[in-house]
DNA sequence: GTATCTGCAAACCCTTTGCAATAAG
DNA sequence: CTTATTGCAAAGGGTTTGCAGATAC
């Protein structure tokens, strides 16, 4: 298998400056103010899975400082249009993210059984992109793609 | 442009007895009741815009006869199971759905401007999905593409 | 110093669910 | 007849919001 599976991906201690400098910046262009609690989550996005939701964020910075589930609501947005983070899929109700800034694009593939998410990436999805919107007039700014089914894995498993 | 503004998309009164009985049969198959409340939702959805929303159902529907919206949001998993249906995006919270029986399989392009879902088709997709599947062992069954930026009259309009 | 940001709790809103009455097979 | 289905109203659960106090700049 070439995929990943992303519930594994997980950062080191490293220094994240260039990727919290980005961040900083992008809240300072928009007159924004830098806060500990955006700089806490920030890090904490950088550092942890590659995707999870709003309560696996909230209880992994609940572990380390006192912070509201409404700071972190309000600060997706802003992580989003800063470049840092992504939306990536709603399951049981509520929206998965995935922390995109430094990573190759990438699509998903989603497990029907078990409910995993692989990545992998397809270099002509870019091309339809840029054909599409030539086609229509469209001035794209991202795609998304997406395919469902049973891993290989779940396929082995006896019925 | 060659794709299509959903939002026109409306059949006439024509018969759908074919779209019917493929739903009729899955019921029947399954043990499920062919009731008059699954047929109306069903009707009117193969009847009116390709898309829509629960909101949008259920106002069209209660125009014609007494419905509660319990017994639309527990009838749509049957029709996305039967084929009638697919979910296709969220917008404000909420579900948006598209008939797809008897439907060519396309994608979408989202203004962000002025909200708008266009269709296209672009074949490169299902070779994606087969090359892809093959490639990590998984046994695909469907695949999502969307394009998001801004359509030809948003970028017309003057800022 | 002043406007933005935070935490809290309440409000929101879409969706789901329990229940008694109704209707399909 | 028997059991699934319906409508209603209430509950659920993720996300948003009003407000008073805290804090960035």
């Amino acid at each position: 298998m070439n995929s990943r599976d992303v519930s594994a991906g997980r950062r080191g201690d490293g220094e994240l400056t260039e990727e919290m400098e980005v961040f900083r910046e992008f809240l300072r262009d928009r007159g924004y103010r830098v806060t500990k609690e955006r700089e806490a989550i920030a890090d904490s996005i950088l550092r942890n899975r590659d995707h999870f939701d709003v309560d696996e964020l909230y209880l992994s910075l609940r572990s380390r400082l006192t912070i509201s589930k409404a700071s972190i609501y309000r600060a997706i947005p802003l992580l989003i249009e800063s470049g840092l983070l992504a939306e990536v899929y709603l399951e049981n109700g509520h929206m998965h993210y995935e922390r995109v800034y430094g990573r190759e694009h990438h699509s998903h593939l989603r497990c029907l059984k078990c409910r995993r998410i692989f990545e992998f990436s397809a270099p002509e999805l870019a091309a339809v992109e840029k054909r599409i919107s030539r086609l229509e007039g469209f001035k794209s700014e991202g795609h998304k793609f997406e395919i469902w089914g049973v891993c290989a894995a779940c396929q082995a498993e006896k019925a």
